[in-house]
DNA sequence: AGCACA
């Protein structure tokens, strides 16, 4: 941007206006992150025009384009952006032109630095963006495919579930994906920008999760769904886009077939998921069941990692190449895969939040012999045991960092003081407190020894006869609304606080009448039901099949002497003086023997009791096999304590809202459907976070 | 912001 191209931009509107490019700031960070731009100037303009009508007509012209999509800088692929000046600025420009003080002045925007936006009063005001970084994306998709979603998220709904209201997100004003700047290629993310704060964070969390499908008649459908991942919040400086519509149109989705209306419009935008020969990209191969595992710490190593995956579901392998800073986690089963990239979104692990996504496409027919290989059910409760592994985390970062012998090559030990760093200290005491206990164990002394007792209780309960016995509850519920307002306030679990907050106030989800939204009622009745059981249930329960799957590639348990990994980390012997947490039933197996006499946490409870082995699956299978409704139930009474924990559940709304519950059943989507689709798609993932805003 | 290994 410099002076000559604004005047050449002035005259290609055919706008009379003066120009003014004030020059950088000193301190111009933001700029910096835009690579090679080395800007000598703000990276904006302002332009005097001869008076408001004249300004307000160049602000019509840029941002409500008759073409309906945002225009973007010419001769450039910056989105144009046009505003009112603040004053500062207009007095500014009126000064360098020693010019009387123009009654009005809009300002140029190509660039991701601070900008400004009316408010509609013909008073001018900073306007701050909040973004979220959404990845995976097909290579043809666009920038207006990605507002289109978010300013009618109908185009969103994956059609293997029930549908669900979105409210629009009205704010949404634009998106950026990411090119190659040399090849102009999309780089397969982007940043959705929201001007309203409150949409960035409930995009977060209603579009988690989400999976677009288009409406195949008998293709292969390709889908895309929206994840979410837990990041800090964007700084608030960032531009605030006029362009693109600027009301959103929307109609609630009607009867059936103005539902298939809606579908057809998301196939025209999402097509592009489906390959130009007609195939599934990656993810909507239905034999792809490798997790993607990205931001992973180079501390985690293939062990480590498995065990935050392994409750989900029987792996076939694990890789972590080195120097990648990524994984692969491979399961048998593409539900599993599915249930943990859902549910294990921005989980810290070895020090920073990993980010899924489904891996790229595996050869079939290897695939179709994994699934013929030995089988294992997994459980719906696997959430559980990863929560325990966020547990132990959070115990080993109050107590001592143990000085744990490695169960992986040096470079990749399996406890480190750094893999614990994802978890604050206050949220460990927090996790504490949830246990019953009034504060942090002393440090102990106990790790390889209670390594080995826990292995040891480990072995015994593993050869124990099986027993299913109703969950008892073992903790007296610390869960409480109060615990929840003071921890919304903390740190990286905000997110998730945030969820909670949204759940326990039912009428901000559905404030707006959707029939695809519960009966208000009976979704009281639900929430008050759920609420109960957490209450009586906000026990740890045992991550049974963190156990009794293990044995893919665990033939044999672990050394005691081998550290064990976070989901398996023993429970240090310190607390167990401060322990309030009430003994465990006569029924409830314990692992760990840190708790003398007192356990807290893990009640082996083997999975195949519920589920004996009697259907081998042909391929994976990506259907609605889940577990029973009681498990179900037991699932959605661990969400509560498993959210803070880990920020497992992101995505406990739409579980509310789609799952097995007796509302649901009058979803207006036959089932029929969605078994189809859901036995001849699998989804392409779209993944979102907070964008990373450039630091001011 | 990252996709290995066969």
């Amino acid at each position: 941007m410099d002076a000559e191209y604004a005047r050449q931009v002035c005259a290609l509107m055919r706008w009379e206006a003066r120009v003014w490019v004030p020059a950088a700031p000193d301190d111009s960070g933001p700029n910096a992150s835009g690579g090679s731009q080395a800007a000598n100037n703000a990276g904006y303009c302002v332009l005097t025009f001869g008076g408001g009508a004249a300004a307000n007509a160049a602000l019509n012209q840029v941002n409500n384009p008759s073409t309906g999509t945002p225009m973007t800088m010419p001769n450039s692929a910056r989105p144009f952006v046009l505003a009112w000046a603040p004053a500062n600025l207009a007095a500014a420009a009126a000064a360098t032109a020693s010019a009387p003080s123009p009654a009005t002045a809009s300002s140029i925007q190509p660039t991701t630095t601070s900008t400004f936006q009316s408010n509609g009063n013909g008073h001018a005001s900073y306007a701050k963006e909040y973004s979220i970084f959404v990845g995976d994306l097909a290579p043809e998709t666009s920038n207006s495919d990605l507002v289109a979603v978010f300013r009618n998220p109908v185009l969103g709904l994956r059609n293997d579930r029930a549908p669900k209201f979105i409210r629009p997100f009205a704010s949404c004003k634009s998106a950026k994906i990411m090119l190659d700047p040399v090849t102009g290629v999309s780089r397969g993310y982007g940043f959705v920008r929201f001007t309203d704060e409150a949409d960035q964070q409930r995009a977060l969390i209603e579009m988690h999760g989400l999976y677009c499908l288009s409406r195949p008649r008998h293709q292969a459908p390709a889908s895309v769904s929206v994840s979410a991942a837990i990041a800090g919040p964007a700084s608030g400086a960032g531009v605030g886009y006029f362009s693109g519509p600027t009301d959103p149109v929307y109609t609630p989705p009607g009867p059936l077939t103005e539902e298939w209306k809606h579908h057809a419009h998301a196939r025209a935008i999402l097509g592009n998921l489906i390959g130009p020969n007609g195939e599934q990209l990656t993810s909507t191969d239905p034999y792809n069941t490798t997790v993607f595992v990205g931001g992973l710490s180079p501390l985690v190593g293939e062990e480590t990692l498995r065990t935050f995956f392994v409750p989900f579901g029987e792996i076939h392998y694990v890789k972590v190449p080195v120097g990648k800073h990524c994984g692969f986690v491979q399961f048998v089963r593409k539900a599993d895969a599915e249930r943990a990239i859902e549910k294990m979104q921005g989980f810290p692990v070895g020090g920073s939040r990993i980010r899924l996504s489904w891996g790229r496409s595996q050869c079939k027919s290897f695939c179709r012999f994994r699934a013929w290989s030995l089988l294992t059910s997994c459980s719906d409760k696997a959430a559980q045991a990863a929560a325990q592994a966020a547990q132990a985390a959070a115990l080993q970062a109050v107590a001592v960092p143990p000085p744990q012998p490695q169960p992986e090559p040096p470079a990749a030990p399996a406890i480190t003081p750094a893999m614990l760093t994802g978890m604050t200290q206050e949220q460990a005491i927090l996790l504490l407190q949830k246990f019953g206990l009034s504060g942090p164990p002393s440090p102990s002394p106990v790790h390889s020894n209670g390594s080995a007792h826990a292995a040891e209780g480990f072995q015994q309960s593993q050869q124990q006869p099986q027993q299913t016995q109703p969950q008892q509850p073992t903790v007296p519920p610390t869960f409480t609304e109060d615990n929840l307002k003071v921890r919304r306030e903390e740190g990286p679990f905000l997110h998730n606080e945030q969820r909670n907050a949204y759940e326990v106030s039912p009428t901000s989800a559905g404030s707006t009448f959707s029939p695809f939204s519960p009966d208000p009622n009976q979704r009281g009745q639900q929430l008050q039901q759920t609420q109960n059981q957490s209450q009586q249930q906000s026990s740890l329960h045992a991550p049974p099949d963190m156990l009794g799957t293990r044995r893919d590639s665990y033939s044999a348990l672990p050394h005691p002497s081998k550290a064990y990994a976070p989901g398996f980390f023993p429970i240090p012997n310190g607390g167990s003086g401060s322990a309030k947490i009430p003994a465990a039933t006569p029924t409830t197996r314990v692992y760990g023997s840190g708790f003398a006499g007192s356990p807290p946490s893990l009640q082996i409870n083997r999975y195949q009791a519920h589920h004996p082995q009697t259907q081998p699956i042909s391929r994976p299978n990506s259907g609605p096999a889940r577990g029973s409704e009681r498990e179900r139930e037991e699932f959605d009474s661990m969400h509560d304590l498993n959210g803070t924990l880990a920020s497992l559940d992101l995505d406990r709304e739409r579980e509310l809202s789609v799952g097995d519950r007796p509302w649901s059943l009058r979803s207006p989507l036959p089932k029929s459907v969605s078994e189809e689709s859901t036995s001849s798609g699998g989804s392409v993932q779209f993944q979102m976070t907070m964008g990373r805003t450039p630091s001011p």
